[in-house]
DNA sequence: CAGTTATATGCCGGTCAAGGAATACGCGTG
DNA sequence: CACGCGTATTCCTTGACCGGCATATAACTG
């Protein structure tokens, strides 16, 4: 949940890149390499990277190493977002009570100052 | 959605304990520096983080600077995350089947290979 | 077993972020 | 208007990370 190492992992753009093209579907690393158009150590780095969090799997396949999504660190991510998810609910219902009551006054905090 | 300063802000545990501490309820500055143990100047410039992240917002209260949680930028993560959340379904369902039936191979990819 | 392909690792220089200390700023008060 | 409180900003140093290059390792091929 507060796993660093996924964070960290996540929050290198290059490495999102590699979790969306891994998401389509497993892929070898010289895809990877072509397809983010970073060279092939840098690639394989950010494989290590994403494989230490857990991110991904590999399986070996002749010399090829094929990487695929492990699914279930995003589903912490996931239930990390969970009671933030009931936050902006809560402002999408408020929202929706001002436009529908063409507000006279704006009362944007109810105060739930303890 | 690819915000790089969304998941940079987030990268940092320290910052991800202020999020969770302003979920709770918005909160001065003077508080979350003594429930984050950090130094105020430190603390300062991780609240400035997450300002130019768009996950928080400040209200000036006399001497005070109120903090509290954008719900938006968290609410775009979770768009982010939802073609994710499918792979887990899929990999859920995948696992049920199999201790359902016993499985008497192990159809682990059903080869979406294009 | 030599050669080739596919991937990983070590090393290096540049860049960037984090934390601490000192200081500046804004706002209310006497 | 001087002072005090709460917060922001600057400067500095240190440590981490990123990318490229060269090289090592592992596996198939003949």
């Amino acid at each position: 949940m507060s796993d660093p190492a996924l964070w960290t992992a996540l929050a290198d753009p290059h490495r999102r890149a590699i979790v969306a093209l891994l998401l389509e579907r497993p892929r070898p690393v010289g895809e990877i390499v072509e397809a983010c158009g970073l060279s092939q150590p840098s690639t394989s780095k950010h494989l290590k990277v994403l494989r230490e969090a857990g991110l991904v799997r590999v399986r070996q396949e002749a010399q090829r190493r094929v990487y695929a999504l492990d699914p279930a660190p995003i589903a912490r991510l996931d239930i990390w977002l969970a009671p933030y998810r009931e936050l902006w609910n809560r402002s999408l219902d408020a929202l929706g009570s001002r436009l529908d009551e063409t507000a006279p006054d704006t009362p944007e905090d109810p105060a739930p100052k303890d």
